[in-house]
DNA sequence: CGTAAGCAGGAAATCGGTTTCATTGGCATA
DNA sequence: TATGCCAATGAAACCGATTTCCTGCTTACG
């Protein structure tokens, strides 16, 4: 009854006190009503239930938490939240959270590094698991959520050291394939690779499987075959009108495949600005398979990501281990495959 | 020390008290140290920030939060977190909550409507502060939300009774912009709407401010002029591939106004696929103002809707709400703004 | 018929902080 | 010198749950 604490126009939510009082049992066979229903006689949690329905009672989940140091609240931390690709790996982690009673707590970390003190970004404590994609090789996080022995796994990225888990995905066998496609029309050496930033994680191990893919048929890659940008269609109009323009009167023809679907827009329409044929004269493929891809013309061939796919598979690897913290590290590896449309099948 | 239950995998956190003895001092002070620094000796306080230092202290939320009432997150509801425009909100959303030093707890809540159990649905008693979009007259959250006495803001939906703080978008500016743009060149009766959900605020908004942008030109809209479908690629190019499909001999020109710019893409689509000139034939305009907008060819026009805007606007709103609990409810009116490009203008 | 076992439920410790209230000592003022 | 006040700090109540013991009863078994 003592609110001395508290300011008067706070009008203190019921408590388990409160039901217990009102079904005349104490505060421990209220708790055991809500969690543990076997250990109460049935006479005993009807009554109970019925004080809980009648003051609509709601457990204060910090004081949940507290006691049981677990609050249902799992993290997610992304370089950005921009972009469909962001945008939908998010929508898989929430509807799967939803679906397994957990709340999603998002950040986007990108700018860590310029801000300095990194501490306090993250709700640890809070939060009973984290997911985070290390784009930029900052990775502070990585430290500080293994001091605060929250369940981790990292996103789309090296497994650091094998000791949390993680989701990747599979870029070598998409890129081979788009590669491989690619060839059938297009000489090795004018097969083309339009990437994001350079330090990107999907971006490196989409150019490295590009670099291979091409070795595979005895070609070695040269350093112009390999562009690096920003994951923006400017960037890819500005390199597509820039390459373009500086092309031989040979008027061989290109394979261009971009690192996302937005570079690939912008080449589509650096083509269109400039005259040039898509698929007659440059045949191209993007990456992410997103919603425009099959609306644009051409249809855009593409390398299929399951973006929601990682989002969900994170939660619940995150959801599994807070249940059994000591289970072995796993590590998913999830697939790509090639989408083949119109943008990259040239029939002579 | 007795850690009877806790499993003993979990090596217990420090706490305020092992900081407190090895500065020798109580844990009153500690507290004082971290929040109230002007009540301890300043020897004192170096002494305790030292012992901080070497232990790496960090105050436990929840326990801080039961005791204050505060844990420093805000809430976030979207109908879906698909599509550029919530991806945007959320991103205005999250930089400015990280900028307060507060952080996002997002939910999709779309289809509650379905599952059934509205509860434990969001973290109430967990947040500060909740901004919801209620796109759907579903709304069960907001009564729910007001008992447990939680500061909300509601999002770009009818101001409930003025109680809450609301942010909503000033659809009707934006629209009658587009629509007089239209009628420069294409006949009132020629003048479409292609909107998203008929139940959708901002749909039904638009819809209502293009009729009253036509009625103001003394036309009465005929119903056959508005359709609704979804804030889908898909349905605009199916709306106009029916309609082109249909159309007279009169061949008469259309000026469409689209509901969003991804329906704007599908309508471009099918223009395309019949060979219907843009702006030629028909002029178009779209909604949001996408990224790709200035990327699509003819260039989009589009009204302008300050998406991330919308999101930090709600997270300032309640941040001051929570501050201050007792202010008079704000309603805020962000602008909307139309952008001429290519897909609307017809030179003559 | 006596005793062990088992079921229901309560008292109280605990989680980790914040805040009130009381206590102490030092210094200025009457 | 006595009194009052203020600054610095500690003891303990409190926030709202969970969970461990522990106590009474009832029932079963020898």
């Amino acid at each position: 009854m003592s609110s001395r604490r508290l300011p008067s126009s706070q009008p203190r939510a019921v408590s388990i006190e409160d039901v217990a009082s009102a079904a005349s049992v104490s505060t421990a066979t209220v708790s055991r009503v809500l969690n543990n229903p076997g250990l109460v006689a049935s006479a005993t949690a009807k009554r109970v239930q019925a004080a809980i329905d009648e003051l609509e009672y709601r457990p204060n989940i910090l004081a949940k938490g507290l006691s049981t140091r677990k609050t249902g609240v799992l993290g997610i931390a992304l370089p950005d939240i921009f972009g469909e690709f962001y945008s939908e790996l998010l929508r898989g982690a929430d509807s799967e959270a939803r679906a397994s009673g957990y709340h999603l707590l998002v950040s986007s970390e990108a700018r860590i590094g310029d801000g300095g003190h990194a501490e306090s970004t993250l709700a640890f404590g809070l939060i009973d698991g984290l997911a985070v994609m290390i784009t930029e090789p900052d990775a502070r996080i990585l430290p500080e959520a293994a001091r605060s022995k929250v369940p981790v796994v990292v996103l789309d990225a090296e497994t650091q050291g094998q000791r949390f888990d993680s989701v990747v995905v599979d870029n070598a066998v998409g890129t081979r394939e788009a590669v491989h496609h690619l060839l059938e029309s297009v000489g090795p050496a004018e097969c083309l690779f339009v990437g994001g930033p350079r330090e990107n994680f999907d971006t490196a191990s989409r150019a490295a499987a590009f670099t291979a893919a091409l070795a595979e048929r005895g070609h070695r890659v040269r350093a112009e075959q390999l562009s690096f940008g920003t994951y923006t269609a400017e960037w890819g109009l500005k390199w597509a009108t820039e390459r373009l323009a500086s092309r031989g009167t040979g008027r061989s023809c290109f394979g261009v495949l971009a690192g996302n679907d937005e570079i690939a827009y912008g080449v589509m329409q650096a083509c269109q600005d400039a005259g040039v044929s898509i698929p007659g004269e440059l045949r191209l493929i993007g990456c992410d398979d997103s919603r425009l891809a099959s609306l644009v013309r051409p249809r855009l061939s593409s390398v299929r990501v399951p973006a929601a796919e990682i989002g969900a598979a994170a939660v619940r690897l995150l959801v599994r281990r807070v249940k059994e913290p000591n289970a072995a590290p796993t590590h998913l590896t999830l697939p790509t495959k090639l989408v083949i449309r119109e943008s990259s099948v040239w029939r002579g």
